[in-house]
DNA sequence: CGAACTATGTGCGCTATCGAACATACATTC
DNA sequence: GAATGTATGTTCGATAGCGCACATAGTTCG
């Protein structure tokens, strides 16, 4: 199953590809499952296939913050091309769904073997730092709806569906707001026909018009993936 | 001149270590000088011996936003030791001082011969995405009060000097807010007697009280550091 | 010495967002 | 079909920080 649902695994050459997939053991994500706690080593790499996680900083006692988001366009435990083996974030199953996991050991020794691996590690943590910066900027100086519309996006481009599932309350904590905040943000949308909302459901139904709500850190994401491993 | 007045050239074996110097032009960076923005093609990196700079991220239009500082414990150009060539951020001068810099070429090419420099760097990138990542968080939890205390104790540090220049201007700038929340934090700071600041020359009076007024963010960076590279 | 500049300080009304409490409405289970 | 839980909606007062305009005080330079 899953032979190129990853990007990160399609971008390899046939032989190494094989040997990575032969490493691999398909399973499924629960929704708000963690994979990794800060400071913790790593047990085994993910690479999602129709799942998708959130990156979560935590600072001092605060109920945390998402700085970025990983689908089959990526990976988790991409700190291993750079040699440490504790994650900086909190990794929390956001789309629940199909991955491909590789115990830490198997994996670090493919990626000795394996140049293509580790070249297509190395930009993919580039795009991560990218996703990082971005993410500081655009909570400093985008409102919440413009926000929520890049985060709807986001999720959409991973869940690679119209239709997900995700309550207020959850959206709130990923952007650092509160509920109410998103409960009138969402309505806005809404009204405007973008989306539609109920109970823990999304759809949406303009995407050209999201795309449009949302702020430019959504396109400058995309800009900064396909330029390293589009 | 300066064989071990930068961390990361420290921390390289011998042989290693002369061949990087081998390859070091010395020079003076001045205050405000841009080294690097951002899409640009890297053509140097810098390790800052007594000088240091702040990465700044850019979004829409906005003013700009620190998201991370770089001192003679760290270096600028560590993307290219992920074989990518250009940097995501923009890189100002912020502490005038002395630097090594070498052409990109140059250190590819010692990047590939020197296995401790490539383990070096990959760690330290590593940290400077921890410190992204931190960066977010205190940036939406923390009060401007706090997070000036963490510049000022992050700027010491890199200055290696309980004095140094910066207006209030720049900091506002630095930290995303207005001159007169800075005006207003650092008038408090100094009431309390932990610095002195005086048009455009900031000293450090009580380290202990400033790093007891600072958020947890500085000292979560430092362990970040400490734990890869101490 | 005076002019021009740079750096800091002050005051005022404004807005996005906060925190907390309460009100509905759908969904599930017994 | 009553009860419980989950998801969303509304209201209200509070506040951190904003944008702007203007005041003051060192500094530099002709």
């Amino acid at each position: 199953m899953a032979i190129a649902e990853n990007h990160l695994i399609a971008l390899l050459p046939r032989n190494d590809r094989t040997r990575l997939l032969a490493l691999c053991e398909p399973l499924h994500l629960t929704l708000a499952e963690v994979l990794c706690d800060p400071g913790k080593p790593t047990r085994h790499v993910y690479f999602p296939t129709s799942s998708f996680i959130s990156l979560v900083t935590l600072v001092e006692g605060s109920p945390g913050l998402e700085v970025g988001m990983v689908g089959p366009e990526g990976m988790l435990g991409s700190e291993l091309a750079l040699g440490v083996v504790t994650s900086p974030l909190h990794s929390v199953v956001q789309g629940a769904g199909a991955a491909l996991r590789i115990p830490v050991a198997a994996f670090r020794a493919e990626l000795a073997r394996s140049p293509a691996l580790k070249r297509t590690l190395d930009r993919y943590v580039y795009v991560l730092m990218a996703q990082l910066a971005d993410s500081a900027g655009c909570l400093r100086f985008h409102q919440i709806g413009p926000r929520l519309a890049r985060w709807l996006l986001m999720s959409q481009d991973r869940a690679r569906a119209d239709k997900f599932r995700v309550t207020q309350e959850f959206l709130a904590y990923m952007l650092g707001v509160r509920r109410v905040g998103i409960t009138t943000a969402a309505g806005s949308l809404q009204r405007a026909g973008l989306i539609e909302y109920h109970r823990g459901e999304v759809a949406v139904l303009d995407r050209k018009g999201l795309e449009a709500a949302a702020c430019g850190c959504y396109a400058a994401d995309r800009k900064a993936y396909a330029a390293q491993l589009g």
